[in-house]
DNA sequence: CTAGTTACATACACGAGTGTTTGTAAATAG
DNA sequence: CTATTTACAAACACTCGTGTATGTAACTAG
C-alpha cells in the first residue's frame, strides 16, 4: 500500500497536526508517539519513518512558526530614512497582534510556554528558541544604543535595561494572554501597552495619536 | 524501624527537597516517584505514605512558597496615609528582588515556569496559581482605579490595561531572568525597570531620585 | 505490658511507552 | 518488465512507572 510522494507529504502533515493538537491538550511529555499516530490515522511506523523521535517531531513543529532569525534582523536593520524606535515599536505590536491572528502560532506558543518541559530531551529546541530571544534582545539593545536614541533614555536607564524591559513586557503579554485570552484584546490593546512601555523608557516619546476615524 | 514524629517530619522534608531538586533538573513529568524516593534516601513506600501521588507532592512543594492570598491583599489594602501607587510599586520591586534573594523561591518558580506541563494531572495547582495571579491583577486594577490615580493615567490607557501591563512586565522579568540570570541583576535593576513601567502609565510619575550615598 | 498504630520497606500485578526489526504492497527507475 | 526503493504496518523485546497490598519493627496510649 505504498503511497505517492504527495500522499506521504500529507501524512507527514497529518502527523504534525496531530502532534500539535495532542501536545496542546495533554502536554508534550504526556503524549506518546502512539497517541499521535492514532490521532493522525496511522501507526507508529509512519511516525518513525518521518521523524527520528519525539524531539525531532517537536522541532519540526516549532519550525513551522519560528521565523528565520535573518528576517528579524532584516526588519530591524538600521534604516536611515526611518526612526529605528518606530520600527521596533511596530515590530513589537505586530508580534502581539500576530498571536491573535494566527491560530497555529497561538497553539504552538501555548505549547512552548505552558505545555512542555525544557529538559534534556528538548534541549536542541530550547537552544534554538533561546538563541532567537537573545538575538531579539541584542537587536533591541542595538536600537536603543543608537546615539540619537540613547541620549533620550530616561535617567537611570541604559540601552541594556531598556532592551530587557521591552522583551520582558512582550513575553509577559504572550504568557498572560495565552493563559487567559480574556485578559485583553491584542488587536486593540497591544498598541497602547507597547506605547506606554516606550514612553517610560524614552523621554520625548510622542503622545498617543488617537486616531478616531472621521 | 519506625521513626519518631520528628524523624518522620524530616523524611517528609527530605522527600520535598528531593522532588524540588529533581523536578528542576529533569522536569516534573520526567521525574518518577522512584527517583524522588532514591534521592531522598527512602523508598516509594515512604513517598506514598506522606503524599497521595505526584500531583499531591507537587502541590505541597508549591505551598512552601505561595504566600497566602490574604497577605497580598493586606499589603495592597488601601491605606489612606500612603500613596496606593507607591505601595504597588514597592510590592512589584520586592517580588523581583525576592526571586534573587530566596534560592528556594527561585527554584520553584523555575519549575513552575519552565519545568512543568500544565495539564490535567496538575490542574489543581494550576488553578490555585491562576487564582493568585487573577487576584494580583484585580488588586492592581483597583489601585489604578482610585479616583486620585485614574485621572493621572496617560491618554489611551484604562486602569484595566495598566494593571495588565504591570503584571505582564513582572511575569516577563521572572521568565527572562529565570531563563538567564545574567540578563540583569534584580537587586539593582528591578527598581529602574518598574519605575519605567509606571512612568509610561502615570502622567506625573516622579523622576528617578538617584540616591548616591554621600 | 500489650494493642493498636505509625512509618515506613518490600513485593506484586499491570499497563504503557520506546526503539528496532521484519514484512509488504505499491510506486518508480532503468 | 524487473529490480529496487518507498512508505508505511505489524510484531517483538525491553524498560520503566504506577498503585496497591502486605510485612514489620518500633513507638505510644492506656
Amino acid at each position: 500500500m505504498r503511497r505517492t510522494k504527495e500522499e506521504a507529504e500529507k501524512t507527514r502533515c497529518a502527523i504534525l497536526e496531530a502532534a500539535e493538537t495532542l501536545f496542546l491538550e495533554k502536554g508534550v511529555a504526556h503524549t506518546s508517539l502512539e497517541h499521535i499516530a492514532r490521532q493522525a490515522g496511522v501507526t507508529r511506523g509512519a511516525v518513525y519513518w518521518h521523524f527520528a523521535n519525539k524531539a525531532d517531531l517537536f522541532n519540526a513543529m516549532l519550525g513551522q512558526v519560528r521565523l528565520p532569525p535573518e528576517q528579524l534582523a532584516e526588519r530591524l536593520r538600521v534604516c536611515p530614512t526611518h526612526d529605528p524606535l518606530m520600527t521596533l515599536r511596530e515590530l513589537c505590536i505586530e508580534a502581539i497582534e500576530n498571536l491573535a491572528r494566527d491560530q497555529q502560532r497561538r497553539r504552538i506558543f501555548t505549547i512552548l510556554l505552558r505545555r512542555c518541559e525544557f529538559t534534556e530531551e528538548l534541549r536542541e529546541a530550547e537552544e534554538r528558541h533561546e538563541a532567537f530571544i537573545n538575538l531579539f534582545i541584542a537587536l533591541c539593545e542595538q536600537q536603543f544604543s543608537a546615539p540619537s536614541v540613547a541620549s533620550r533614555l530616561h535617567p537611570g536607564l541604559s540601552p541594556r535595561l531598556a532592551a530587557r524591559a521591552v522583551h520582558a513586557l512582550i513575553v509577559g503579554l504572550f504568557h498572560d494572554w495565552l493563559r487567559d485570552p480574556n485578559l485583553f484584546d491584542p488587536l486593540n490593546d497591544a498598541e497602547p501597552m507597547i506605547d506606554a512601555c516606550f514612553r517610560g523608557l524614552i523621554r520625548d516619546w510622542p503622545d498617543a495619536t488617537v486616531l478616531t476615524p472621521g
